[in-house]
DNA sequence: TCGTCAAACTTTAGCTCTGAAATCTTCTGG
DNA sequence: CCAGAAGATTTCAGAGCTAAAGTTTGACGA
């Protein structure tokens, strides 16, 4: 999920065929069946940042806090975590989670105080009002999702689900340095 | 491509079946198949990005300044294009090119002279070294996408190809507004 | 009972990137 | 020759982040 909200100018895009020859044309080495893919993946992800972003902002609230959202959410009823915790996370600094809880208090999304039985630690809860924007996101999210899908059906679904799973295998089961590693590095 | 470089601490992260459990105890809605898909997606291009990232680093180049280098590429030899147009195809403003190409011009990524046909314009021109950096991270990227595509082989190409272009046409065709407009918003 | 140390969070200072608006330079048309 | 437009830059301010210092609280050995 993209984390900017304005939009000062809408950038300009070539189609994907167009943009793979232009690759093409100056690193003939490409194999265009694999930079197609490639291309095309990034952007349906791109454009699905974009409306996910798009929804969040009716909703009021940004992608950086939807993170903490879904966080809470995950951890499951009764929906909290310390900041600590939550910084680990998400990968930020327990600084960065600090400024953001701050924001979100006063947005009334999430509630912040002191755990009694430990005085050191500081317990971070969903408010109502918190729960409530992640239901609706999830709900015009599946809307979104239901409709990307729409030209996609039966078998269809099962096959590109294992194929994007057999890719996602791929990255993950490597080491992370073994994975793009040049031989041929200048 | 994702913007950040320092990594502070590894977010923890669950695998995509239990994501998918997890959704479905906390909002019952949700169509498995159709949420596996989207989250394979969303991570394998989070994953991507990553990678491209740390290439990027190993050439010593942000991933903002990657964009610019790939506009002037595409805009095709002998590289050249206005600030104000490099603005646009960035989907940024006059003021942050500026200042973007402050930084590339100081490390000889481009070059920055006045049009003497026309001394109100300005030209950015990719020098050798900015040439050679993109044409690296395009053998680097090869290299990585190969990898990430090993286990889908022959006729799997064509039919994930396929299937995401679909998936893509269907957000671009919608009218921006259109897409995941939720009947039943709050 | 203390004193010291560690843990957890917050505060402070500084950095980078960005946008908005003002400014500067140069060209063009009447 | 001057008014105004076009294009780029400068200035100012804001959002977010990190690193490092600071604060509060709990734990533990002497």
């Amino acid at each position: 999920m993209t984390t900017d909200k304005p939009a000062p100018a809408k950038p300009r895009e070539l189609g994907i065929a167009e943009q793979v020859a232009v690759y093409q044309r100056e690193f003939p080495l490409v194999d265009p069946q694999v930079e197609t893919i490639v291309q095309t993946l990034s952007r349906v992800a791109r454009r699905m940042g974009v409306a996910y972003d798009r929804q969040l902002t009716v909703l009021g609230i940004t992608s950086a806090e939807w993170e903490v959202l879904k966080a809470l959410v995950v951890a499951g009823s009764p929906y909290r975590l310390g900041p600590g915790e939550l910084a680990k996370r998400l990968g930020l600094t327990p600084a960065a989670m600090t400024h953001r809880i701050d924001r979100m208090v006063a947005e009334d999304l999430v509630t912040r105080e002191r755990d009694e039985s430990n005085r050191v630690r500081v317990i971070i809860e969903l408010t109502e009002n918190g729960r409530d924007k992640w239901l609706e996101s999830m709900r015009m999210a599946a809307v979104f999702e239901e409709e990307l899908l729409q030209d996609i059906v039966g078998e269809e679904r099962t096959v590109l689900s294992a194929l994007l799973a057999r890719m996602l295998r791929r990255i993950e089961e490597s080491r992370p340095d073994a994975l793009g590693r040049t031989a041929d590095l200048a």
